[in-house]
DNA sequence: TCCTTGACTAGGG
DNA sequence: GCCCTAGCCAAGG
């Protein structure tokens, strides 16, 4: 199978730890950054992975977190000056450019 | 090996 | 701007 590579979930760790505080980034561009065949690998790594790295600052291209996150997100992403908007973080504005 | 699950995304209605 | 559907990929049972 196609399995990840350590290599590739290291990269996805460092462009994960290099997003500023105040700014978000999108699965897809982490995933596109990493060289990752797909968003949902990004997903995965995040869902598995249980390093402390700042997963937080990774959002759905939509603006919004996952759900069962959404809450703890948000209130950490306020507290780091990324405002949402009606549970929406306004991606034009706060999205991290690699 | 097949089927299901999931922290995704783009497109159409 | 929201809901549904199809495509997507890796892992676990």
């Amino acid at each position: 199978m196609a399995a990840i590579t350590d290599e590739q979930v290291e990269t996805v760790r460092g462009l994960v730890a290099r997003i500023p505080s105040g700014s978000v980034a999108t699965y897809g561009d982490i995933a596109e950054a990493a060289g990752l065949s797909s968003a949902r690998t990004v997903g995965w790594i995040m869902r598995t992975d249980s390093s402390d790295l700042p997963w937080h600052r990774v959002i759905s291209a939509s603006g919004r977190p996952a759900a069962h996150l959404a809450t703890r997100q948000l209130e950490r992403l306020r507290a780091e000056g990324v405002l949402a908007v009606d549970g929406r973080v306004p991606l034009r504005e706060y999205r991290h450019a690699f």
